[in-house]
DNA sequence: AAAAATTAATTAAACGTTTGTTTAGTTTTA
DNA sequence: TAAAACTAAACAAACGTTTAATTAATTTTT
């Protein structure tokens, strides 16, 4: 179990920052001083807490990575709900994380789309693999209980979770415009996302991966 | 109808290096000094050809987006398939389309996470509404003869399409490597790729569209 | 408990590069 | 021979990082 690093208070309002802006501008799109500028702290306080603005960027992974890992632990002993709910509160949470975390979840996105590798990108592979895992182990129990299908690729239907999730956010703006939910103020709309594309999923799952 | 503007040999080896360089390492990790390198050029033909780096990108845009819009009409005409199989036939075009013009399509992903509005923006949106109003027109046909559901939420069904081929596309090295692919060669790997998503956004969307 | 010494936090300024763009001149094409 | 294509060099601005100096906090010594 690695423990947590501890950060201030100072540099965490630093790692807020360059999470906001390496969201909204991507990595090589923010500066150190916009990004010293908006955690209100001057540009030296970077390379001295962090080392440079690479390391900065991994420290923003190492604080948000911990937090988004599915927990399936405790979901796979539950013996009092059926295997299709087990995949139901998945979706749920996953969707759930995304959208409370768009922000942590662009820069990932953006990552991964990088052919080089860098330090991140190992990060991200590690993590969605583990994720993978989890739900590989949730659905073989549905499968051993005949409550599932034999064939499920997992992985593709993975790809079509975080895929839909993580275009929903990228096109927000104009899935809002086409749908003339231009009046929902932003809470409002990240619960009417939530809502659709978490009955969208389940809905597209069940059909997927259920006997009939 | 707007005239494509014409390109010479030149400036579509820069607009073709910079496609390459923006996806790889996305618009601001792109400099222009990279780009004329790449296109053999140098590096003040940029400006001289297209004004400045901005106005490359919407170049590249221009080359690309008549390209990437689905082609729609003749395929509603046509009376001798289902509307199922012209759906099948969309996806397929577009699985297509996305795969073989990869490097264009990472570009407009990182680009519509921008928050800002932008003048690349505008295209996208542009794009993705022609894209929807095409599925929308061949939705409701099989809907009036009765083959489709009447309660279809075309937006998030596009999202799902667009998205998990986003992600398969991203994650592309993930999903080589989860499923044991390596030995493949790239274009061994493209067919591959292919040929999985066509089958399961039709194994996807038939189940959803469709009466039973 | 006060003073001194040491370490950590913070700053403005400067560093050397790299950035996108322009200039002023040269070569090529028509 | 005039216009277009092309070049190397120069431009100022912005970049990430370091420096040197100052202030604040902590520890050690008296």
């Amino acid at each position: 179990m690695k423990t947590p690093i501890e950060f201030s208070e100072k540099q965490i309002a630093i790692i807020n920052a360059a999470e906001k802006l390496f969201a909204e501008k991507g990595f090589d799109g923010s500066s150190v001083r916009d990004i010293a500028q908006e955690a209100e702290v001057n540009v030296a306080m970077i390379s001295y807490y962090f080392g440079s603005k690479e390391k900065l960027m991994e420290a923003v992974f190492e604080k948000r990575t911990g937090d988004i890992r599915i927990k399936v632990e405790n979901l796979l002993l539950d013996s009092s709900i059926s295997h299709l709910q087990k995949v139901n509160i998945l979706i749920d949470d996953y969707v759930d994380k995304f959208i409370h975390q768009q922000e942590f979840h662009k820069i990932m996105m953006r990552e991964q789309m990088i052919n080089k590798h860098n330090s991140v990108a190992e990060l991200i592979h590690e993590l969605k693999k583990r994720n993978l895992e989890a739900i590989r182990t949730l659905l073989s129990e549905g499968q051993k209980s005949g409550e599932f299908k034999k064939n499920i690729d997992v992985v593709l239907m993975m790809t079509t979770m975080v895929g839909t999730v993580s275009q929903m956010i990228s096109s927000q703006y104009f899935y809002r415009k086409v749908n003339n939910l231009e009046h929902m103020d932003e809470m409002e709309f990240q619960k009417h996302m939530k809502k659709k594309l978490s009955a969208h999923l389940k809905n597209l799952f069940k059909q997927l991966i259920t006997n009939e």
